[in-house]
Order: structure tokens, then sequence, then C-alpha cells
DNA sequence: CCATCTTTGTGCACGCGTTCACAAAGACAT
DNA sequence: ATGTCTTTGTGAACGCGTGCACAAAGATGG
């Protein structure tokens, strides 16, 4: 039986083991001790807790240059999402296949959301759409939302919303960047002459979490 | 002198209005007591503090579905980031104009890095290459890089990588959904017949923050 | 059956960000 | 000037996630 203890998944992710563990014991997922955690019984109870066990159609809002891109991501059908429908308002769109999905036109939007009891929507249209996209998508029943037009939706109680803010990506990066050549002096010598030298350890924290430092008074 | 309260900003960001007095404080951004904070003023300390008053030219890696999407972007440009160049190892597209902008062959990556001063690259390309590109782009003095490929790219001390994954994205938000479903013994008297009525706050928390709740045991 | 060794599960303490609550500052009217 | 009223700036309390440290569990070998 092939098992994995916590310090080696740790080490893999570069969090803490007992955070891990800790985790791990929230799911219920019995290790053995002495012996570790039975990867294929814990891949199968991470999956179904994150609900990677049933597939969830969704439909992309907005099939322009990122929606399009979107369209033909295969990343997504390998983690259970299937693109259910792919909707715009252009006219001269409707009927055109995008990645092998005839795009259909908004005002199906609705019938194509009952029928295949779609939940999750994507927005990929310019931000003046957005809003008013969102509350079609509401209204017929979608209940989560990713967001990828630079607007905050507003959404009734139990819609989730997550926003995908590719320019506040770069901010965060420009950011940190900032803060590197505020520290020059300090830094000088410590390093040498570049060269990147490897370091075998993945670096910690490379999600999209909320990770900008408190600002200090320098 | 057109002024906003903290109270007023709070509530159209749907955030506690002394968090905010407080982040601001650590700005050194004075506000004026009983009256609130001079805009303009505001706005010009906070984007010098982001680095939004200085443009970053930045490299896009892997000009295919999604870094044709990027390029095409104008977000970027109205927040400061300027495309110095497009990549791809594609010779056939080596020339080819993506957004105004000529493509150029992997072999002058270094070149054209050094020449531009870039110190933020984007990585667009598949999985697989990810991590060459990556090894690439510090090599030749990036710092920050913003990866949409969905590896996990281990880089010096002193890079920073934030890893923008759709696919987690989507799963978070299947997760909720699935908890959603979960309740609906417990929720089912509580709100009639559907009808999405407005609520005009905006949703607060729909970043891409860590906001997954802690699994507890049902 | 007992000893030893590994690894889990978790109580506890620490640190940090958030929120409360309020004194002080300043605008504005009288 | 003086008083009132609004809003800031911040000390202190709170809550929560993270990490430490260790007892208990169980495997494994003698
Ligand atoms: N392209 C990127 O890399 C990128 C990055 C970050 C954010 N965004 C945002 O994503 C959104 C789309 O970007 P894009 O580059 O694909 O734009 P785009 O103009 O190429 O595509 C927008 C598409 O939405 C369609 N549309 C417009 N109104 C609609 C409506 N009411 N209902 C349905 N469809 C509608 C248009 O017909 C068009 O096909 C924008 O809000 C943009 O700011 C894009
Ligand atoms: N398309 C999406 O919506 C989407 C969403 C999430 C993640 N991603 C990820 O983004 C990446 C790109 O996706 P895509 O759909 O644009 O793929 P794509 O195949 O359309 O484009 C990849 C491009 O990278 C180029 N390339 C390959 N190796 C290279 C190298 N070593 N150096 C420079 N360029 C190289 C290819 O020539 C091609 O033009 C993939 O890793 C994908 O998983 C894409």
């Amino acid at each position: 039986m092939p098992t994995v203890s916590s310090e080696e998944l740790a080490a893999a992710a570069g969090v803490n083991s007992a955070k891990l563990r800790k985790d791990f014991s929230y799911l219920g997922s019995y290790g053995t001790r002495g012996v570790g955690y039975d990867v294929e019984y814990l891949v199968y109870q991470i999956s179904r807790e994150l609900g990677l066990t049933q597939d969830w159609p969704v439909v992309i809002v907005g099939i322009g240059n990122l929606g399009a891109a979107l369209a033909n991501y295969g990343g997504f059908a390998s983690r259970g999402f299937r693109v259910a429908a792919l909707i715009d308002a252009d006219p001269a769109m409707a009927g055109k296949p995008v990645a092998g999905i005839p795009v259909q036109h908004t005002d199906e939007l609705e019938r194509i959301i009952e029928d295949n009891g779609v939940s999750i929507g994507v927005i990929a249209t310019p931000a003046g759409a957005a809003q008013q996209v969102c509350d079609r998508l509401v209204a017929a029943g979608v209940t989560s939302i990713l967001n990828f037009a630079p607007t905050v939706l507003t959404v009734p109680d139990g819609v989730d919303v997550r926003k995908v803010d590719l320019s506040i990506e770069l901010q965060i990066l420009a950011f940190h960047e900032q803060r590197k050549a505020g520290e020059e002096s300090a830094a000088a010598a410590a390093d040498g002459a570049a060269a990147p030298a490897a370091r075998r350890t993945p670096s910690t924290d490379q999600g999209p979490d909320g990770d900008v430092p408190a600002v200090m008074p320098a």
C-alpha cells in the first residue's frame, strides 16, 4: 500500500507539516501512525471534499479574445468542468464554432442555463456589460460567478463571485518590485554577481492569496 | 476641495472603516478630522505607494490563445504597464504582429530583457515549457513573474512568482457550490420562491483572496 | 509479548490582522 | 472666542490561522 508522510507532503508543497496534518484531520482523513497516509484514499477524500468527483457544467459569456482562450483551454475539463455553452451578444458570432462548440446568442441564455442545470457562470464581456450579464445569470439560476471584467459585481446573498483581475496581479508584482529597488543599499553586498543559483525548493506562496505585506512607515 | 470620509469609502468597498483608516495611516496619508480625506491627494499617495506612478515594461512569453488575449488587453496600459515585447518559440510566428506588436523569437529573449530593462515577465506557455522559460527569464534579470501555466515554478530567492490558476478559481466556486447544496435542509424555508431581489451593496470579498472556509467536521 | 521507533493527532501559545471604542483634532456656526 | 458636531487616528481587545511540542497510536522486530 503506497503511503506518504505529512513530512514528505509538506516538504513538497513548501508548507509546515503540522498545518498539513491539522488540515487533514478536519477532513477526517485518518492516517496510520508510524506509517503515514494511504495515498489513494487521501486523494479520494480530498477530491470528494473539494467537489472534484462530480462534474460541473459551466457557461462562458463573452466570446472575445479572453472568452475564446478560455473555451480553448483544456485544463478545465481535466478538473471536472464541462463547458456547457458559449454565449455572446454579437449576432455575427452566433453558430460559429469556437473550440468545437457553437456560440449561441444571448437571447438563449436563460434557456441554456435552465436546460443544463448550470450553476457556475464565467463572465468575459467588456466591463460595461458585466453587471447586466451577471443579473441575467443570477436570475436564471446561476449561483457562482467567475468574473474577468474589471468591475465589482453586485449580487444577492447566496451568490458567490470571484473576480480575477490580471492588472491587479501585475500591480502586486510591481509593488514588490518597487520594494526591492528601495532596498538596494542594504542588500547590495549580500549576493555577489547575480548567477541565479538553483534553489530546489518550490518557492512558498505563489498563489493569489492576499499576501501584500503591511505598509509600515519606512 | 473634494473629500471623502473613511465611512463612505468603506461602504463603497464593503470593508470596515476602521481598517481603512488604519491602512491609510500607515501611508502617512493625513486626512482632516471632521472632514475626511482630500480625494486627489489620497489618490496620488496610494498610486505612488503602489508603484502606479512609474510604468513597468513587461514581456509576455508564449503567444498562443491566452498570450494573444493578454497582448490585446488594454487594461494593462491603463494601469501603467507597457508590453515591451511578445516572445514565442514557434518560428512561424516570428515577425507576425499581435495587437500591433511583432512577435519575436525566443532566441531574442535575453537581449530584449536587457535592452528594455524588463523586470516583470508573464509566462503563457504550455506547462512543460514554463520552468525552462522561467529559468531563462530569471537568468536574464527578471525578478517578478506572473505564471499562467499550471505548474509550480522553482525560483531563486528574491524572485517573486504569482501563479494564476483559473481551474482553481473554478474549483473554489464549485467547492462553495457543493456546500450550498448540502445546506438545503436548513435553508429551505428561509427564502421563498427565488426572486433574486436587488441587494445594492457590493458583495464583500470577491477577490482572489484565500477565503476558503475551514472544513470543520459536519 | 515486549521494546523500540516512526508518525499521527492535537492542546497550547504565539503573532498578526481586524474591529471596537474613544479621545483628540479641527471645521463651522454663533 | 466658545461650543457643537463630525471624522480622524490609534490603543486595546478579540479572533483566527500557524507552528511548536508532545503524548498516544500503531507498526515492526526481537
Ligand atoms: N484579454 C485579456 O487578457 C483580459 C485580461 C483581463 C481582463 N480582461 C477583461 O475581460 C473582458 C473581455 O476581454 P476581451 O479581451 O476578451 O474583450 P473582447 O472585446 O475581445 O470580447 C468581448 C466579447 O464580449 C461580447 N459581449 C459584449 N457585450 C456582451 C453582452 N452583453 N452579452 C454577451 N456578450 C457580450 C462581445 O461581443 C465580444 O465578443 C473585458 O472586460 C476585459 O477587461 C481581459
Ligand atoms: N487558454 C486559457 O484560457 C488558459 C487558462 C488557464 C491556463 N492556461 C495555461 O496557459 C498556457 C497557455 O495556454 P494557451 O491556451 O495559450 O496555449 P497555446 O498552446 O495556445 O499557446 C502556447 C504558446 O506557447 C508557445 N510556446 C511553447 N513553448 C514555448 C517556449 N519554450 N518558449 C516560448 N513560447 C513557447 C507556443 O508556440 C504557443 O504559441 C498553458 O500553460 C495553459 O495551461 C490557459
